[in-house]
RNA sequence: GGCGGGGUAGCUCAGCGGCAGAGCAGCCGGCUCAUACCCGGUAAGCCGGGGGUUCAAAUCCCCCCCUCGCUACCA
């Protein structure tokens, strides 16, 4: 079985931030999910590097879009490599092999007729790279940033959406497509509404990819960036490559970009003849007070940052756990500090620290295999079964609080057995229970946590990592005679 | 304006015809292996307002109020 899962690729005018980091956070996590339940994963990411803003940028800096691009991209690859995103390929829109795929999709669409050339009015708005219909013709004003549009009127090709639109509708009426379920709607008015053809040719932009056509116009930055979901797995260049993972299982982006992925794309897709992506899931954004978090509005909170506080994994542990997934999100560094010290700190942390202790005095750090009947290998297994859906319907806050039962089960029993008691009986046996318990969340949780996991695996006195086990794993009795290594404190609480 | 979501404990939310729930915060107690942790218990709600259907409504229907989205760029 495959696994195929993209984020969208960031564009690198903006210095990656949280929102950033969430979406590929979210896609790391569901990619180390399914290699660890045995499928075969492909996990795409990258960056979106064409377009009027990137010349404009370069400018300004006095380099070539390319010197800046190349800069740009690297930043976001160095993020990626300390928040410990396990992509299979970084995909950049300025490769070759990627531009060659444009060329060749546009040709073929241009063939078939699915492009057509047209003429362009409309509002342009040269910071927000878009084109609006302002809500004055006279003194046009973009609606976003308020700042005064230019009137364009030039020649462009078009892709002909209304061909498809009919059948996207029906498509996305029929099938799980859209996600969460409540975006479906949204959808749906938003084709019924009138899809009209998009303009997908610059005529006076110059940073882009040249448009195979008697006019030299470059491709519009979106047209670009969406086929990289296909560049980027060997479409038209590497096909054993594309036939084995083709379509995607699940695409994520936040939603704001949900019409470029619902819409536009899908209807690219069926323009090439090719199977619908299973799942697009957009999910919400992260706000500060009252705005949204984006570099624009000033008030980017710095992954950087909290990595270096708290660690890569209290962050990943945050974005995913503290909000449904597909909701807004409220960041603070309060809300912050409670979730990591209540439930990183005390909840799992202390768990893992108090029974290592335990080993250390008690059984002089050597754990031998009993056989227990006490009900924790039920609850694990439960534990499991209930995470494993949760993770496959994309509930990841829900299937780390299903991991989380089991970490609470251990706290209980522990305190139910009290092997710290004189006269306490069976303390071979409860621990080992315990450690076992221990060792079953370290592998559910590895596809969030990964470097505590491993910790964890290690403290244990494991051999390997827990993220190249697989689940089956779990079914697995703990070894015998295991020696706990030296205590660690795997979060340290934050006053 | 059109379409949609939501208003339930102090906070965040689940429940969507059959005794009002969870997590966090609070309070009380227990434990003392552990990172002042952990475990147990407990209080707390005209389920936004009004009307209706029903043996029975937080839940279904109608009206109203408030709120947030989408409709229009950015993860």
């Amino acid at each position: 079985m495959k696994f195929y899962i993209t984020t969208p690729l960031y564009y690198i005018n903006a210095e990656p931030h949280i929102g950033h980091a969430y979406t590929t956070i979210a896609a790391d996590a569901l990619a180390r999910f399914y290699r660890m339940a045995d499928y075969d994963v492909f996990f795409l990411t990258g960056t979106d590097e064409h377009g009027q803003k990137i010349a404009e940028a370069a400018k300004k800096q006095g380099v070539s879009p390319q010197q800046l691009a190349d800069k740009n991209s690297e930043t976001y690859k160095k993020l990626w490599k300390n928040l410990g995103i396990s992509y299979t390929r970084f995909i950049r829109t300025t490769e070759s092999s990627h531009e060659k795929v444009v060329e060749k999709v546009f040709r073929k669409l241009l063939e078939k007729g699915d492009l057509y050339k047209g003429e362009y009015t409309g509002h342009y708005c040269v910071p927000c790279e878009g084109y609006y219909i302002p809500e004055d013709e006279d003194s046009p004003l973009c609606p976003d940033c308020k700042r005064p549009m230019n009137k364009i009127s030039e020649p462009s090709y078009f892709f002909r959406i209304s061909k498809y639109a009919g059948r996207l509708r029906k498509y996305i009426e029929e099938h799980e497509f859209v996600k969460p379920d409540f975006r479906k709607n949204e959808v749906l008015n938003l084709i019924k509404s009138g899809v009209c053809d998009v303009s997908i040719t610059r005529k006076n932009v110059e940073w882009g990819i040249v448009s195979p056509t008697p006019e030299k116009y470059t491709v519009y930055v979106w047209f670009d960036a969406l086929l990289n979901y296909l560049s980027g797995i060997g479409y038209l260049h590497d096909e054993g490559l594309f036939e084995k993972y083709w379509p995607a299982n699940v695409q994520l982006m936040a939603k704001d970009i949900i019409r470029f992925h619902n819409v536009i794309w899908p209807c690219m897709l069926m323009a090439l003849d090719l199977p619908l992506p299973e799942t697009i899931f957009a999910h919400g954004w992260w706000i500060t007070g009252k705005e949204k978090i984006s570099k624009s509005k000033g008030n980017a909170v710095s992954p950087g940052k909290i990595i270096e506080e708290y660690g890569v994994d209290a962050l990943r542990f945050f974005l995913l756990r503290e909000v449904p997934f597909g909701l807004d999100g409220e960041y603070s560094d309060e809300t912050f500090k409670k979730r990591y010290n209540s439930d990183l700190v005390n909840d799992l942390g202390n768990l893992v620290n108090r029974t290592v202790n335990l080993v250390e005095t008690k059984l002089s750090g050597t754990v031998a295999y009993s056989d227990t009947d006490n009900g924790l290998a039920e609850i694990s297994a439960a534990a499991y079964e209930n995470y494993e859906a949760k993770m496959k319907a994309l509930a990841l806050s829900e299937a780390l609080e299903e991991a989380w039962k089991l970490v609470s089960a251990l706290n209980k029993f522990l305190d139910e057995k009290a092997p710290w008691r004189e006269g306490s009986t069976g303390v071979k046996q409860v621990l080992y229970s315990t450690v076992s318990g221990i060792r079953d969340c370290a592998i559910m949780l590895a596809p969030f946590i990964p470097e505590s996991s491993l910790k964890i695996w290690r403290i244990l006195g494991l051999p390997g990592d827990p993220c190249e086990y697989n689940f089956a794993a779990l079914r697995e009795k703990l070894p015998d005679g295991l020696t706990t290594q030296k205590r660690e404190i795997l979060f340290p609480r934050k006053k």
